[in-house]
DNA sequence: CCTGCCGATGTAAAGGTTTTCATCATTTGT
DNA sequence: ACAAATGATGAAAACCTTTACATCGGCAGG
């Protein structure tokens, strides 16, 4: 427990003999210090097992080094891989990743703002599609450090975004579902509110729209990305009596609940129906029939995240306003062709 | 970007009219500080905006309130819902978390350890089953900070542990299946090696030896924890021909494969063959049948873990060298009674 | 031989806290 | 009414770096 006193570069400096600005530079700017006494300081620091303390670094150079993430499920299983992404990519530039869950709760939002007005991170991953409560109100917008959106857009302000094309990848995904022979094609969707649920359904309108489809809006259910809403959703149909042949999920989540209803009813899939998601979660290809997907490069993601917001840290202005990347297609079981009805 | 200058404490006494020292006291120690001076002080801050700044803190009070997680794999879904328990309760006592993703490479690990040797973090949890590679050795073992195993007991040193109890949850595990009839129980394990794997074969052989029944050593089968080692398994017991009316699998995933398998064998699950998993992650409840298993009350352990490395923190000797959470016992539809074979 | 420059190093300030110790005013005990 | 104790506050040191500026010796150019 008691630290045995850790040595500083005082120590490091009388046992190389020199100041320990000579030290600092040894380490920082190696060259700009004579070859014989950077070797001298290298081997007391080798001797003292000196490690620069980072605390004392930071306070100084007022940066910390640290990128703080603010999700709103940690649990959530596209988190994690993303997150993956940037920790590795962090990680490799030399700074560390501090994780905050919010679970969409404001008062824990500003909680974690407390990290960035007191100096402990330097930058701002979002994962949470908004601005942390408490910004952008009063004079304090200017407070705001560089921040990178994930995963999902933060619509109000003027922060960059890194993340799957959604429109575009909804787009192929229904033509996908057209291209075999589906003329009925539902939409089962988040919240209407949520950016990505828009992108998405506009991809899907764009697709019916290509092949000259008419658009049924008793085909277009709202719901909130979970299982249960999509079982909820795909009951509702039943009840309308205005069924697809397809239904196009807005997340795998959704698709695995419309499954499920499907199952349940005894329907025989993919013959009868077919569905398909958008994500490709882990356990996509684990569903019978498996699930035919868009599949999101989280890893991807993740670095491209965290290489955008290291440039800004280092001065440059974002290069560009989004990144998007192509999501891909995955082709499973859950998807046949559209049986002549 | 360009930071405008935040308010220190000496802003805040100026505008108070007291000294730093009194600020600080403010802050810190109310109540050894005149109503009237708090009230000026804390309207001061109000006026300023004034946060503590955290490095100057941590400088001075040498302990950073941040605790590293090192964990081999970031992505897996036993870590994300432990991280979430870990998470809350370390935010709820002002701790910060700094998350590691070491994927078992030992310089990576290695260079995690800068964040404790310079003051970064005060704490480690471990959920790699290792001390990080590079402790331990040389007389550095004294630099050692508080730490805390989960998920997998950290088997060499005298680390306390968190986590499930492995032999209690096996045991309930295999007696459910004994008690539905099942007297051929196989288990699939995962690397013999683990820690995991050892106390879940021991509940299993436990509960086998309480009911009287003979070990069969044909139905015990290695494996990796995967999906596919699980589905190899099921294969390797249809060759030797040395079949159970049961599996009880070392963990989800390798039910998971196990189901797969049988399934593709076109088999009548639970009719013909019953499978249980451990650990209950989230997509059990999907696969069909739905997967009996033992579920890990992973919240719980987080916050456990947490609370039980802050008092170390906080100085108070670990007051047990573990501490075991029961498993839950959750029925669903992949155990049947045994059919009369 | 002198001036000016350059490269290597040292000195000291600054960064923003917490905390020990001293100071001072006030209250308590006798 | 005086000594002692108590309580509130302030001054200054300490935490460990980085870096602007000064210093110093040597060397090139005149």
């Amino acid at each position: 427990m008691q630290h045995q006193k850790l040595a500083t570069i005082e120590d490091v400096a009388a046992l190389a003999g020199v100041s320990i600005a000579t030290v600092s530079r040894a380490i920082n700017e190696p060259t700009k210090v004579a070859d014989a006494t950077r070797r001298r300081v290298t081997e007391a620091i080798a001797r003292t097992g000196y490690t620069t303390n980072a605390m004392a670094r930071s306070l100084r150079m007022r940066r910390s080094n640290m990128i703080l993430i603010l999700a709103p499920d940690v649990g959530d299983p596209n988190f994690s891989n993303i997150l993956v992404g940037l920790e590795t990519e962090a990680s490799k530039r030399g700074y560390g990743v501090l994780i905050g869950n919010t679970q969409n709760d404001p008062s824990r939002e500003t909680d974690y703002l407390r990290f960035i007005s007191s100096n402990q991170a330097d930058g701002l991953i979002l994962f949470t599609g908004h601005l942390p409560y408490g910004y952008g109100q009063d004079g304090s917008e200017t407070r705001l450090p560089p921040i990178v959106a994930v995963n999902e857009p933060v619509s109000a302000a003027n922060v960059p975004f890194v993340g799957v094309d959604n429109f575009e990848g909804a787009r192929i995904a229904t033509e996908h579902l057209l291209s075999q022979g589906h003329r009925r094609v539902a939409f089962i969707g988040h919240a209407p509110g949520r950016e990505i649920n828009r992108l998405r359904e506009e991809g899907y309108r764009t697709a019916l729209a290509g092949a000259g489809l008419p658009l049924d809006p008793r085909l277009i259910i709202d719901g909130d990305g979970t299982i249960e809403s999509g079982r909820a959703a795909a009951e509702l149909m039943f009840v309308r009596d205005a069924l697809p042949t397809a239904f196009f999920c807005v997340n795998d989540a959704t698709a695995l609940g419309v499954i499920i209803a499907l199952n349940a009813r005894r329907y025989d899939l993919p013959r009868q129906f077919s569905v398909m998601g958008f994500d490709d979660i882990s356990f996509a290809s684990f569903v019978s029939p498996s699930l035919t997907t868009m599949k999101q490069p989280r890893h991807r993601i993740g670095e491209a995240a965290m290489e955008l917001l290291l440039e800004m840290l280092a001065g440059e202005p974002p290069r560009e306003r989004q990144v998007l990347l192509r999501a891909e297609l995955i082709v499973r079981n859950s998807v046949a062709r559209a049986s002549g009805l």
